[in-house]
DNA sequence: CGCAATTTTGGAGCGACTGCAAATTGGGTA
DNA sequence: TACCCAATTTGCAGTCGCTCCAAAATTGCG
C-alpha cells in the first residue's frame, strides 16, 4: 500500500515527461519536435523517454484506457429499461451540459483538434485508439445484452453511436476554431445531437430517397413491380 | 495521344516494383520485407522506389482511388426514387453475387486480410484509407441530396453504411481464413446482410433495452414518469 | 550527332525506435 | 554503516523509413 521514494519518483517523471512534450507540441506542433528535444527538455535520455511511452504519438495521446471505459461504462451502467442510445443520448448531453473533455467538448479542445489533424502520424494514431474503443463498446454491447460472438449488430450499433458522438466532437471543433462562440455552438450543437440521436433510433431509410411528388411515386412503385422479374434487387 | 519508349517503361517499372513488393509481402510479411529488399528484387535503387509510392505502405494498398470512385458511384448513378441505403443494397448484393472484389468478397481476400491485419502500420494506412472514402462519399451524399454544408447527416449516413459494408467485408476474411468453405459463407452473409441493411433502415432504436416481461415494462413506466422532475434526460 | 528534358542513382543525413551492456539509484539486510 | 540486489537510467551502435541533392544515365528531338 505504502508508496516508496521509487514508485512516486517515476510516476513525477513519466508525468514530467508528458507534461513538457505536450507544451513542446501545443507551442511548436507535433511534427516539428523530435523526441530527442522533449528528453532534453525533460533532461532524460531519449531511452528514459521511451521507456514510460511506446511511441512519439503516446506522449500526445494519454488517457486512452481512462476513455474506453468511459465509454463501456455508459452501456453497463444504463438505467433498467433503457436502451443503449438513450444511455448514450443521455451521457451526451450531460457531459455537455458540463463541459465535460469526454466528448471534446472542454474548452481547449480546439488546440488539441488542430494538432492532430495537422499531424498524419498523430491523426492515424487517433483513428487507432477510436477503433480500439470501438471494439470495447462493442464487446461490453455484446455481453450485456448477451449476442453471440458473431452477431454483428452489437459492432454495428457500437459503430452508429461512436460515429455520431465523433461527427459531433469534430463539429465543435470546427466552429470553436473558426472563434465562433462556445456558447452559441453549443446551444446549436444540442439541436444537431437531438436530431442525430433521433436518426439513429429512426433509421436513415429514406434519406437521399428524391421525393418530387407524383413523379417519385411513380418510381418507386415500378420498382416494386420489377421485383419479381429481376434477378438481383429483391434482397429485403 | 500516342504513348512513348519513356511512359511505357514507367509504366512497366511501375507495376514490377508493385508486383514483386506484394510477392515478398505475401511470402514473409509485410514488416519482415524492407524496402531495400524489395529494390533489390525489382532491380532498381531504394530511391525510384519512393519515386513511384510515396511510402512503404502505398506498395501494398494501391487502388485507393478506384475504390473510393466505385463508393461515390453507387450514390450518383443510383435510380431515381431510390433512397442512398437501398442503392448499396443493390450493389453490395451485386457484388456479393459476382464475387467482386470491391467489398472484399473475392478469393484470397484472406490473405489479403491477414497481412493488413498482421501489421500495425499496414492497419494505420488501411483506416486512413476507409477515412478518406468515407469523406469522399458523405460529399457525394451531400452534394446529390443539395444538403448544405455544415448538415452531418451526409457524414452520418456515409459513416453508417460503410461501417456496414467493412463490417460484412470482415466477417467474411474472418470466416474465410478459418476455413469454412466459401460458398457456405456467402449464403450466411445473404441473410445477415439483409438483415444489416434492414437495421439501417429501421433504426437502433429498441437496442439493449432489456424486455422482461411486466419487469421491464414497470421499468420503463417508470422512466417515463420522471421525465419531468428529472434534470436530465429529456433531449428528446 | 548533339542538346535538352526526364529518369535513375548514389550518398549523406534525419528521426523514430530497438537492443545491449554499463552505470546509477533505491530499498532492504547484515 | 557498509553492502548487495534489483530496478531504473543512460550511452552507444545500429536498423529502417524517408528526404534532399547533385551527378550520371536514358530518352526524345532537331
Amino acid at each position: 500500500m505504502e508508496e516508496g521514494l521509487r514508485e512516486r519518483k517515476k510516476r513525477e517523471t513519466r508525468r514530467r515527461i508528458a507534461d513538457v512534450a505536450m507544451w513542446l507540441f501545443m507551442s511548436r506542433g507535433f511534427d516539428n519536435v523530435t523526441v530527442a528535444e522533449v528528453a532534453r527538455a525533460a533532461d532524460v535520455s531519449v531511452n528514459t523517454v521511451f521507456n514510460y511511452f511506446g511511441t512519439k504519438e503516446d506522449l500526445f495521446l494519454d488517457r486512452r484506457d481512462d476513455l474506453r471505459d468511459l465509454r463501456t461504462r455508459v452501456v453497463r451502467e444504463r438505467a433498467p429499461g433503457e436502451s443503449v442510445v438513450a444511455a448514450f443520448r443521455r451521457d451526451f448531453f450531460q457531459a455537455l451540459d458540463e463541459g465535460d473533455w469526454r466528448y471534446g467538448f472542454n474548452e481547449g479542445a480546439e488546440v488539441w483538434g488542430r494538432l492532430v489533424s495537422e499531424s498524419a502520424s498523430l491523426a492515424a494514431r487517433a483513428r487507432e485508439l477510436e477503433s480500439e474503443i470501438e471494439e470495447g463498446l462493442a464487446a461490453a454491447i455484446a455481453e450485456e445484452t448477451g449476442a453471440d460472438d458473431d452477431d454483428l449488430t452489437p459492432k454495428l450499433v457500437a459503430q452508429h453511436i461512436l460515429g455520431l458522438t465523433r461527427l459531433l466532437g469534430r463539429h465543435y471543433t470546427l466552429r470553436s476554431t473558426a472563434g465562433e462562440p462556445r456558447e452559441e455552438i453549443l446551444t446549436d450543437l444540442r439541436e444537431r445531437a437531438r436530431a442525430g440521436f433521433d436518426l439513429l433510433e429512426s433509421g436513415i431509410g429514406d434519406y437521399g430517397r428524391r421525393s418530387l411528388g407524383a413523379d417519385a411515386v411513380e418510381h418507386r412503385e415500378a420498382a416494386g413491380d420489377e421485383e419479381d422479374d429481376h434477378v438481383e434487387g429483391d434482397h429485403r
